[in-house]
DNA sequence: GACTCCGTTTAGGCATACCTAAAACAAAAA
DNA sequence: TTTTTGTTTTAGGTATGCCTAAACGGAGTC
């Protein structure tokens, strides 16, 4: 069920682009898979309480869904700050997204702790609501 | 093939405290699985060129697999001592072990630098022949 | 109201990586 | 030399996560 995360984060990200619900073909976009398969995975994650399903239209996140996808999007964001910043590699949100669910919980949250501190407040929401096609949290330290 | 690299690590460290050929039993202890597991991918990797297998008697690895292995390590030590010393938290070996394997070429390659660059040369060698249960790489910046 | 199109779901398969139980083996004890 | 003991390997099975091709459904067109 390691894989589950990857599209937890998906959905979380394209509901924050376009109102749920959201079709599997548009999931399976994002996580760079079939159709099939985000069809079947969304399924699975409906069976674990964390998706609402409507065949034929697409999935939202229930409120523990959402409780597991902000998480998970926290700790995207501070890896990709991360490899940004740190690292000074460009283009690796896609390695973020796919690590962000594979950190220990303690892992996830020094990372966090350690962007979160080290760069004032920075706006976790920023770009989630933005264009382009990939989420690419620029990390500014405030927004409106 | 994700889980190669966790043997491939595994038989490195165990090289490193006692001669080989390794017996797949101690691989197995190494990385949390049955026997019959460790055998088995011990005949992945050897069919892959980065083992050579005696039947009975244990795993060795080839030029291939210690090259392999070696940068695995190298990794490794990085992650364990970004964990320790940047994140502040001990006993995640283990997690860093895991993590390896995971990481693309360029973030792995990056926070050796991180490490190498910011604390000397560090003996990447340090604890590999020591006591232990578990390679627990202490990063001293030489040794002998 | 029937048809066409396009996206979604189901069906059938496959690779990886694991497990338990049974068989095979090697080395030491009797 | 035979037996016992402990380890390794094989056999058979399972869960996850993916794929392609076929079937299905819905929305707009004729």
């Amino acid at each position: 069920m390691t894989r589950t995360a990857r599209y937890l984060l998906a959905l979380y990200i394209a509901e924050h682009r376009s109102s749920p619900p959201i079709p599997s073909g548009r999931i399976a976009e994002l996580v760079d898979r079939s159709p099939a398969a985000a069809t079947e995975m969304l399924q699975r994650l409906e069976t674990d309480g964390l998706v609402d399903l409507e065949a034929y239209r697409g999935a939202t996140l229930t409120d523990d869904g959402l409780e597991r996808a902000a998480d998970l999007h926290g700790t995207y964001v501070a890896l990709s700050w991360f490899f940004r910043d740190v690292l000074d590699l460009d283009a690796h949100e896609h390695e973020a997204m796919e690590m962000a669910g594979l950190l220990s919980a303690e892992v996830a949250d020094r990372l966090v702790h350690l962007l979160v501190d080290g760069n004032g407040r920075p706006d976790v929401d920023a770009r989630l609501d933005a264009d382009g096609p990939l989420d690419l949290p620029t990390l500014s330290t405030s927004r409106e």
